[in-house]
Order: C-alpha cells, then structure tokens, then sequence
DNA sequence: TCAACTTTGTGCATGCATTCACAAGGGCTT
DNA sequence: AAGCCCTTGTGAATGCATGCACAAAGTTGA
C-alpha cells in the first residue's frame, strides 16, 4: 500500500531534492522555527495595525505565546534584523519573514472536495488576506460542477489535470472522504502539484519531492481527551485519597 | 493582553494540576506518543474492519507512515501488549489505546461559532465515529439561534454557561472570528470547560489545568508555501549554475 | 523436547529543540 | 564624549525524540 514512506507530519525534510546547494551561507532553517514564523507574522502585522513602529523580542513572544528567547534564536536564523537596545522594526520584520516564507508571490491553490469542509475551505477568509489565492475547485460530483463559490466554478475531478496546468496551481488541499484521498493526492503529484495539504482522515504516501501536511480534526480532539482523562482520574485519586488520608506528605 | 503563557501547540503540560500523584508506576507518555496514538487506532480500525487479527509492528508502522522502531516504543508505554513472534492482536490493541486515550466513554462537545466552518465540523461524521458527541452549537447571531444542524439545535452566546452545564460538556470547539475568540474561550473557561480547540487564527490564552490546542488553516499553507519557495529557488540555482557551468564539484 | 525462526521490548547513541545566561552592541542622557 | 541602560544575538547546557541494534521471549515444526 505504501510505496513510499510517510514522515509523520512535518515535511517531508526533502533530501536536498538532488540539487547540491550553492553552499555560500548555510541556509538550513529548523522546521520548529519554520512552523513559528507565522505566528509572529500574524502577531506583527496585528501591531502595525494598532500603529506600533517598533518592538522587543519579549513583547512579541507575548503576543505570539511562546518564550522570549525562542523568538530572539527564530528571528537569528533570517539575519540580524533587530537593533540592540531599541527591538525589531515591525514594518521590515513584516517583510522579511513575507519574503522568508514565499509570500510576497501568490501562490494558487486547488481545493479537492467541495463538500461541507471544502466549501468553508474555500470561504475562509484568511487564505486571500495572505497569500494564498482559490483558483480552482474540483469535485467527483457531476452535479456539483459548474456550481460557484465565492466567484471560483467547480470543475470535475477527471479535469483536474488540465485545470490544475492552467491556473498554475502548485499547492493542493484535498477535502475528499479518506477513501478518494489517495486517487485524488496521486492525481494532483501527477499534474504537477509539489505541496499537498490534506485533510482527509487517512495516510498518505507521496514521492520524494512533494511536500505532504496533514490537518486531522479528530485526531486533534482525541488528543485532547487524552488530557482530559488523565485530569479527570487525577481528580479521582484525589477524592479518594482525600476520603481516607487528608495528611499529605 | 496575555495573562498566562500559553505553549505553543502542545497541551499544556498542565505543571501536575495541583495533584500530588499516587506516584504508583510512572505514567509518563511523551507528548509526541500521545499525538500517534489515534493514528495507530485509525491504521488498527481499518484493519479490524479487513478482518486482520494480529498484526507486527512493521506492518502497522507502514500503515500508519511511520518506523517500525516507534511503533514499538509508543505502544510499549502502554504495557507489554504484544506477543512475541506473533505481533500485536488487532481487537486487543484497539481496547488498550482507546483507553488510554479516554475514547471509552463519549465525550460531549459544545461548537461555537456556527458559520461556514462550525457547520463544516458540527457536520464532520469523524467526531461521532470516536467517542465524541456534538452536545451544543453555539452562535452569537441571534437569527441563527434555534437552527437545527443534524439534529441539535443552536444557542445563543449569552446561555452559553447554562448550555454547557447541562449538557456536562468538558471540551469546547472555537470555530468564531478571530476577534471574538478570546471572549469565547474566557466564557468557556467560566462554564467549567477544560479543554479547547481553537480554529480561530489567534494566541488564546487559558488559566493553567485547562488544555488548549490550536488548528490553523493559513499556517499550514504556510509552511507548505516555505517549502515550495525553497524548491522553486533551488531549480532556479541550478538552472541558472547549469548554463554556465555544467560541471559539479 | 529441542532447535530454528520470528518479533517484541529496550538500552544506547545521536540529533534536534528549548532555555538559560551573558557578552557585545547600540541608543540616550547628561 | 562618556557612561548608563536596554536589548539583541548566541554559546552552552539540558531535555526530549528518534532510530539502531540486539537480547529476551514466544511460536512453530520436526
């Protein structure tokens, strides 16, 4: 079934995707830093909104959740952008991680699977508002196709391909029932497609090169209820303990 | 604007909740553990359904894209479940990580925000298939208030307190404009509630023993987005090395 | 009963990520 | 211009996760 192998859910590290590397400067970001940078793209842009000019690496590890001293290493790894003493410029940390994540271009995406998921995909607001542009909807339901969503029509999957090639798409997201994921992720790596977002409960498997992610809702809660458990038997212990011994050591 | 810190994405390690342990056997599972779990029990369940009744680890690392070696690992935090020079017995293993998880009694989830997305999810047929039960959706929108999606019946913000309690929800589902998703979690958190998902794209901060996680659409496309700069940057140098100098070192 | 074979469970080494702590560097005030 | 104060950038220590490699343990077949 899997003929190739799978890396858990970060991306698929891509081997040097067989190019040697100019190697002036290392430039080997982590993908912990990687996975970071647009939270403290999204934190940024929030204050230049609010009309603030400059700011310290411990108040934006504020807005963004997470400790100064990862922000200060995160920042290091795109240059010394910052000035001593004063912080970081907001309007050109803004650009420099735009730049550092591809998103001073826009990139089309195709969403596969327009049912209830797919549609809210298509309609969510945050996709247009960074980067990201809708170009192409496609669905395995004749009925469904010609049908328009916020602007973009529906096609048929057995024209995925060709659309896919016109609009320029390099960045799949399938929102297909687990059992079409594979024909559908097998068909977006055949036209082209390099970057694949999937949030279909099941494994994929893509040939090296291709960028695989995986958004899984239920897996997320299932998680949660693993924490959720262990709350509620530490809870019970306690009742129980605090039933025969209120002494604690 | 951030009262408590909040880790980036893993639960919140939740700093012993005030309990002193029984100390017994060390439960420790690692969080990276605990995060495969469901991906096993997916792999396990499909299995089952196939008619397998034992299983060896490789086989289950490969249906779940993973290392042989992990699969063991993980599951050997459970106990010794498994038999040696056999495998794993698919039904048993099934039992043991759904307990270990809490998917043994039905957790009721309350939904808030029932726009384009909370319909999506209240809809999601993978909640109910593993041990969770959509108790409440929840909206501010008065006009949708008593709108009925598949079968429960939408509520207005201001009962949200009320709603939740007697439903004796534990994990709530934030799926509201980023603007309001604060407000939502804060009242949440006042209604008992102790574990959240949030899909609103912003830093929620939550008191400690409650465990948030998040799920962001637009930074999963853009890490993908990183990743395929990289790519495209990569040919581009060797393109550009290939017309002037077709010897490699 | 015994030997050969299979697969688990785990000690250990390696690598990555996080966090601390501080020197280096820049602005601001006097 | 000189010293003070603030914040960055980073070496180094610690902790967590991964993956190898193998002994321990069980099954199967003769």
């Amino acid at each position: 079934m899997t003929a190739h192998e799978q890396p858990a859910n970060a991306a698929s590290t891509d081997a040097d995707g067989g190019v040697r590397e100019p190697a002036k400067v290392r430039r080997g970001i982590p993908d912990a830093t990687v996975a970071r940078l647009p939270v403290y793209l999204r934190a940024l842009h929030s204050l230049a909104e609010a009309g603030t000019s400059t700011i310290a690496s411990d108040a934006l590890a504020a807005a963004a959740g997470v400790n100064s001293a990862k922000v200060r290493k995160d920042l290091s790894y795109l240059g010394s952008y910052g000035t001593r003493g004063v912080g970081y410029d907001v309007t050109y940390l803004i650009h420099q991680i735009s730049r550092e994540l591809g998103l001073t271009q826009r990139w089309a995406v195709a969403i596969v699977g327009v049912g209830n998921l797919g549609h809210a995909l298509a309609r969510y607001g945050g996709f247009a508002t960074r980067g990201f542009r809708v170009a192409a909807l496609i669905d395995a339901d004749r009925s469904r196709v010609g049908e328009r969503v916020d602007g973009v029509a529906v096609s048929h999957l057995d024209d995925l391909a060709q659309v896919v090639r016109e609009s320029g798409v390099s960045i799949g997201v399938i929102a297909t029932p687990a059992g079409a994921a594979q024909d559908v992720c097998d068909r977006l790596v055949a036209a082209g497609v390099t970057s694949i977002l999937n949030f279909a409960p099941t494994v994929l498997s893509v040939p090296p090169g291709v960028d695989l992610r995986k958004v899984d809702l239920s897996i997320e809660l299932q998680i949660l209820s693993f924490h959720e458990q262990r709350k509620a038997s530490a809870v019970a212990a306690f009742d129980l303990r605090d039933t025969r011994d209120t002494v604690s050591s």
